[in-house]
DNA sequence: GGCCATTTATACCGATTGGTATAATTTTAC
DNA sequence: GTAAAATTATACCAATCGGTATAAATGGCC
């Protein structure tokens, strides 16, 4: 990794936050600068503008997300206690390295929504990758007689994202964050009632 | 109503969408000008500042959900059907006249987060008087043994809160309306177990 | 160590931001 | 109908916006 590609990251790592606390329209060029140390002229050497960097922030962000989960899962081998993790991950919320600023996918999705069709896809990708991957597990574990055979897994999997996603707003909204842990709770029932 | 009550009201109706588009820092006010054909000095003579006129917007936009909801919910007289009018409501979205630019609850939520402390309390208040509103219906239908009494009320009101704002945003996200459908269904059927 | 290419800083650009003082225009009350 | 009051438009403000040309400094390679 040269000096340039360093820097890339290094401006990346320290803009990310802001991106996700402030959303596209709220940071500002300077407070890139501020939060870098560099100037502009630097950080326009690395980037083309700020779009670029946004769209290279938010995939920092969502890499965060997901090393998380993976790791969590991994932890795991039954579908039922694979699926039990994304409850408990966003429960103990707080206990995991989570990018400043809460869910990457829950701001990013409403502050492009109507502004930065760049982004909006990125985050269409997102959760439909993150869709897919539960409807993989669901379907896994209806093979393996783990789970029900008329387990609609699309509409379980959209649910637990649902779930997930709208949890993590009511509680940072309200600052209760003990609303998180009852709708996390709620998933963890809907999961064991898969069975 | 006198002339200036008018005009202020008029410049909330015309700026409301925007603000729930676009968002706080996203809505300028050019954007404001234009969309009431108005200028810079007139919306000043009515208002003091942008967040004024962005705090009676939220106002307004909540309002016309809020119309839509009790409209709906006084149609049925059994706890369940008034429960499951939320989940029938968003599930048909579309068909109501919901402010453009979705749910502004969640929108606001998102956008205000960490850059509006004045919003952001709007906002907390409203989650908190939804919840408390389901949560008189919820405790009302066990006292009329609707409901189990093992039935966790504040659990079931902030789960149904978190589904309904998780399923509009996984289905604005990525801009398939059946999202939202799967989640809505999920709620019913949350709904129809607390029987 | 010296040289060339890359990277960073400085200084600037026009456009737009939120906001205001003042002048022109309407309302409203009598 | 007229005069006072309230409302709206014009013209401007300093500050900041995203972005860039150019100069200074630093990097890697022989």
């Amino acid at each position: 990794m040269n000096k340039a590609e360093k820097t890339r990251q290094f401006i990346v790592e320290k803009t990310a936050p802001i991106f996700n606390m402030k959303g596209y329209a709220g940071t500002s060029l300077s407070d890139m600068t501020e939060a870098t140390g560099l100037t502009k002229g630097s950080i326009y050497g690395n980037f083309a503008n700020k779009d670029e960097v946004a769209l290279a922030a938010f995939d920092f962000n969502i890499n965060k997300v997901t090393n998380i989960l993976k790791a969590e899962i991994s932890k795991h081998s039954s579908v039922i206690d694979q699926l039990l993790a994304y409850a408990h991950v966003y429960e103990h919320f707080l206990q995991y390295p989570f990018p400043a600023g809460g869910c990457p996918l829950l701001n990013t999705a409403i502050d492009a929504d109507d502004t930065h069709p760049q982004l909006k896809k990125k985050v269409a990708n997102a959760i439909n990758k993150w869709k897919e991957s539960l409807v993989k597990m669901i379907e896994k574990g209806k093979d393996s007689k783990e789970l029900r055979a008329d387990v609609n897994a699309e509409q379980i999997a959209i649910t637990i994202i649902a779930m997930i996603e709208g949890g993590i707003m009511v509680a940072q909204a309200t600052g209760k964050m003990n609303y998180r842990k009852a709708v996390m709770q709620s998933t963890a029932a809907l999961i064991n009632s898969l069975k």
